[in-house]
DNA sequence: AATGAATGAGTATTCATTCAT
DNA sequence: GATGAATGAATACTCATTCAT
């Protein structure tokens, strides 16, 4: 059985994805834990507390999905593969993207944790390093790597933006093919 | 002079624009105003009215940026003159481009208002004509134009997304440069 | 009938005399004021307006009490009904001598009020100015009007800070002979 | 080795001195112990036995400022060491002072210790037995000896009441002078 | 058209305390 | 002798909203 504090973990995250970061209480957290917000305060220090460590996870989840794409055995595989995490964990994973990219509150605020800023860090240097060892073998004409791992980051975060705010309609296999267009409309521009 | 509506709307987007949704209260919205909280009430059946009337004018504000486009001589002209109307909209009323783009609410709930839903909309559709033109003149290869303009607004609403959440730093010039070379770089992909 | 505001006031005092500055609380005053919480709100800004409301009331009471001693025909005879001011004031409005005199928090923290810090300072003043005309006139000795002043409070204070303390026993009559022999003993050392 | 016992009564002490009545909680003073909250039950049955034996640290304190005072050769002397005394614990032990003598808390309500209450007994009775000499001497004119000691005790409490709750300014020597003449003062009115 | 008064639900957080271990 | 987990009640204060005037 999950002890407490996954339990309050858990029910941060789907309040947070539910009704936002403004909707989520130490109230709500609480009563869906099934404990009393008093409680929640012997697990974290503050609602601050709570929610980076929701974010944190979150990130750690991410990466779960994202490192595997080094199994790729070119740069463009790897890509590709980066690509497809993307596409799965946006999809999988939906809550949990959009807290973590689509919520639009600055993640470097002065009291923002170390180990969040980290993990956030390290996923973004993981599509730079793809990129760039696209540029280096050639497969891509040679560019910024920062600046198209921006793009693609870009690209993804704007396309699930548009699917979570329900801008265009779609099931999930459409949304593939949506993807997977959008992906090589992309690389058309990029590659050498 | 202004009407006590105008001014409870112009006060509503100063503080939305100002602390956020999650800082926009009918008591700061009426204080801004110099009016009780409680007349806002003879103008806005309620505070979701009031925040609709809000993005109304957000997009109106929009338009008013985007449809001068149309000046272009050429589709391509008048789709690079867009780029650049989005560009100046994000950071000239960054606010208003986040509170529009960039919050994750859902714009097509039940209770949404209509007019509210056919602004939005017809913006979208602006950008969708304007890839046609530019396909139909053969500028661009053969393609869907709602999913290039899709494309188009992904990438906007991801640039700006990771400018606003500071995921990367730079001022106004450095950003429209880095803007400019990511529109460049779709271009390249959708060129005929 | 009392409007709310001075419901609360009264509430508010009533329960600081009877429970102490820490047992005051905005739930309690508005549940003694028989209004809800919130509604203090409406009339005080904060919790820290309405504890200074509640001296400054205090201090203009004491004052009702005090500046009548002024009607005296001598110097002595005016020290003298002061002298009993602070006695029926202590007894009479036991709990507001209380709060104002031997509820030892500092009166000259930043966030004091100017107009309290004027009441308190006012009736001060008007002591040290008894005691000055006492020694002007020669009933006293020479000496320094403010430290015999100072004497004076500290005995009072003192003196009913025992009493109140329940540190020794005795009814109001009993405790007027006490007083009045405090005051003459006091005296002593100080006429000319 | 400190027992534990002991670590939490510094510790309670410490923050009662520091932070006042209101600042005392179990959690502050376990933390300062270095302790679980909860550990302090094996030790004291509620905060409230806690704080009795506080008060009764301190008047053990108080006493062994007070009890030296014998070593005067004369009545008179002895009086003026235990004046004092009175001086040296309320500049030098200030917290403690105010907690024993100018916190207005009733000390003989039903639930206040046996023990603290003989403590406080005791040192009042010091008092009156060193006016009490002072009259039988022939020092001091005959009066009521308990009277007396009460009024020194309230010039005392006054005095320090004021400096505690910055009602007049100065530091400890400027202090210690007007200390002096205020026990000279008093004095004057009660030599033989 | 607007106000003053009030409400009830909600906000994060702290408190003393209890209980099982 | 001490801890980890939890509770229920309390803290000051804010919110959107309603109602009588």
């Amino acid at each position: 059985m999950l002890d407490t504090k996954d339990k309050i973990l858990m029910a941060a995250c789907d309040i947070y994805l539910d009704q936002g970061t403004k909707g989520m209480s130490m109230r709500k957290v609480a009563s869906k834990a099934g404990i009393t917000p008093t409680a929640i305060y012997r697990h974290f220090d503050s609602k601050e507390t709570l929610h980076q460590q929701v974010l944190i996870d979150g990130f750690r989840a991410f990466g779960s999905y994202l490192y595997p794409a080094l199994k790729g055995e070119t740069p463009l595989e790897r890509l590709h593969l980066a690509a497809e995490a993307f596409f799965r964990f946006a999809t999988e994973q939906a809550r949990y993207y959009e807290l973590l990219f689509l919520t639009m509150e600055a993640t470097d605020e002065i009291n923002v944790d170390k180990i969040l800023k980290r993990e956030a860090r390290s996923s973004y240097e993981f599509m730079i390093e793809r990129v760039r060892e696209c540029i280096d073998s050639g497969a891509f004409s040679d560019d910024d790597p920062e600046e198209i791992a921006m793009l693609l980051l870009s690209v993804c975060n704007g396309f699930f933006g548009l699917y979570v705010s329900k801008k265009f309609e779609g099931d999930s296999a459409d949304m593939k093919k949506k993807y997977d267009r959008a992906y090589q409309r992309i690389l058309k521009g990029l590659l050498a």
